[in-house]
RNA sequence: GCGGCUAUAGUUCAGCGGCAGAACGCCUGACUGUGGCUCAGGAUGUCGUGGGUUCGAUCCCCACUAGCCGCCCCA
């Protein structure tokens, strides 16, 4: 069906009851933020261009080939066009708007969070979407305000852990490392070429383009042969500085004391420029290929590099999908809703009757369930038993009345039940 | 961007070079105001799109599109 528009590649139509588990989510997250003192910034969904090459980084694969970009026209004869990008991820978003609204002089430490779609041009798989939403928090101020303390790297790992449960998301697994200062990692690219040079040849073609291009990402390679010759390369944390080392151990002790569990990963590097020190992916199986349920970081540079202060950060972003995904694998789906009552209309000489009675119960905090009097009585029935725990018929004999009849479905039981205690009897 | 698998009813899926199928769901009736069980009947649809081979294609071939799996990358 070529005529028909369909959403397009990589995009889709999320439908209820399945929004139900988005809800949910969502709600959670919002609560645990409030808890732990966060507020929400919502920043736009396209900006300049140029803040996603400085900010994410000009080589990284996301800037390169996944973006999308369009060139703005311009106002004026004199104006140029203006290179505007839908928000890859939403990081750099959120230290721009920290720059441009100097939240930096208020000097307090901000603790913003956002959820929102973000936008990638990749291949789309299970989990991986060109529209996808992720739910992130930044902590980020001058580093009077705290922002540089490994406290702040703990304390957001710890909420995390929370966060994961409060969800239902059991099996997480933590993975942490520090990938250091722009110069330990500079010094540490160096070190690894030299240590590939002589045993690159003997590994898979992958790795030996990413000798070239980007030494870190051997690392990653998941090709059993290549895994001896891995494991006798240099590690990171022989290359961080005393200054790197010491905040990444007193991030470790204060995990440990507070009893959020962890795997060190000293191969975890991350693939977007500004992570400096503490970088960390939760995963979980049963995703498949995409495992990663979120990853962050430190970004102690970025502001700078956007043309900010000096304003250490650290946060992360989750896939919402992929908690959508493991939730539905865990199977948390979201249950039908129930709601209280379905009335019922008997002819259609009572539909005004109906509403009249549908908008009292709703007015009064209950979940109803309209029907129509054309409808018969079986239907209606039918009908009330698929959404609803009881039935409240309303025909010409209850309108006479002023009894109306209720049925619940989960006892069988009929009652009669006059209309001014009808909202109570239905709260019970 | 590369390699592989897949695409048939609202849904999950069978099927075959010659009238398009099942289950569930949906509609009608048995049953004028009491459903769930049962029985009888009914509608499902350009067989993803476009082209080719053929007397004839949903089936074989090609291209495209989309989904899934792996790679890459990442959330």
């Amino acid at each position: 069906m070529s005529q028909t528009l369909k959403a397009v590649r990589g995009t889709r139509d999320l439908l209820p009851p399945e929004t139900a588990l988005w809800n949910r989510i969502e709600a959670t997250a919002r609560a645990v933020f409030a808890r732990y003192n966060f507020g929400e910034i919502r920043t736009p969904i396209f900006e300049d261009t140029s803040l996603f090459a400085r900010g994410v980084g000009e080589e990284t694969d996301i800037v390169s080939k996944e973006m999308y970009t369009w060139e703005d026209r311009a106002r004026a004869q004199s104006e140029k066009a203006q290179s505007l990008t839908l928000r890859p991820e939403n990081t750099a978003g959120v230290v721009r708007a920290y720059i441009e609204h100097k939240l930096g002089e208020t000097g307090q430490l901000q603790k913003l969070y956002y959820i929102g779609p973000q936008f990638r041009r990749e291949r789309p798989q299970k989990g991986r979407y060109r529209q996808f939403f992720q739910i992130g928090a930044e902590v980020i101020g001058p580093p009077s305000s705290g922002s540089e303390s490994p406290l702040r790297d703990a304390e957001v790992l710890e909420m995390l852990a929370t966060l994961l449960d409060e969800l239902g998301i059991t099996g997480w697994t933590l993975e942490l490392n520090s990938v250091g200062s722009a110069a330990d990692r500079a010094r540490y690219n160096e070190t690894l070429r030299a240590a590939l040079a002589p045993v690159v040849g003997q590994m898979c073609e992958d790795c030996q383009r990413r000798a070239v291009t980007n030494p870190l990402r051997v690392l990653d390679c998941k090709v059993p042969e290549d895994q001896p010759i891995i494991e006798k390369l240099p590690v990171i944390a022989d290359s961080l500085d005393q200054e790197s080392k010491d905040h990444f151990a007193a991030v470790l002790t204060a995990l440990d004391a507070g009893g959020v569990t962890y795997k060190r990963n000293p191969r975890l590097v991350r693939g977007l420029d500004y992570y400096t020190r503490t970088t960390f992916e939760f995963t979980h199986g049963g995703l498949g290929a995409q495992n990663a349920l979120l990853g962050g970081g430190r970004y102690d540079g970025l502001s700078e590099a956007i043309g900010g202060p000096k304003a250490p950060g650290i946060g992360f972003a989750m896939g919402e999908d992929r908690l959508v995904l493991t939730l539905q694998a865990l199977d948390q789906k979201a249950a039908p809703p129930q709601v209280d009552a379905y009335v019922a209309p008997l002819g259609e000489t009572v539909n005004p009757a109906a509403l009249a009675l549908a908008r009292e119960l709703r007015r009064a905090g209950l979940r109803i369930e309209l029907g129509d009097g054309s409808f018969r009585l079986k239907k209606s029935f039918e009908a009330a038993d698929n959404v609803a725990r009881r039935i409240v018929i309303l025909g010409e004999d209850e309108v006479q009345s002023g009894i109306l009849t209720v049925k619940d479905f989960s006892t069988g039981v009929q009652s009669k039940v006059p209309r001014a205690e009808l909202v109570s009897f239905l709260k019970q």
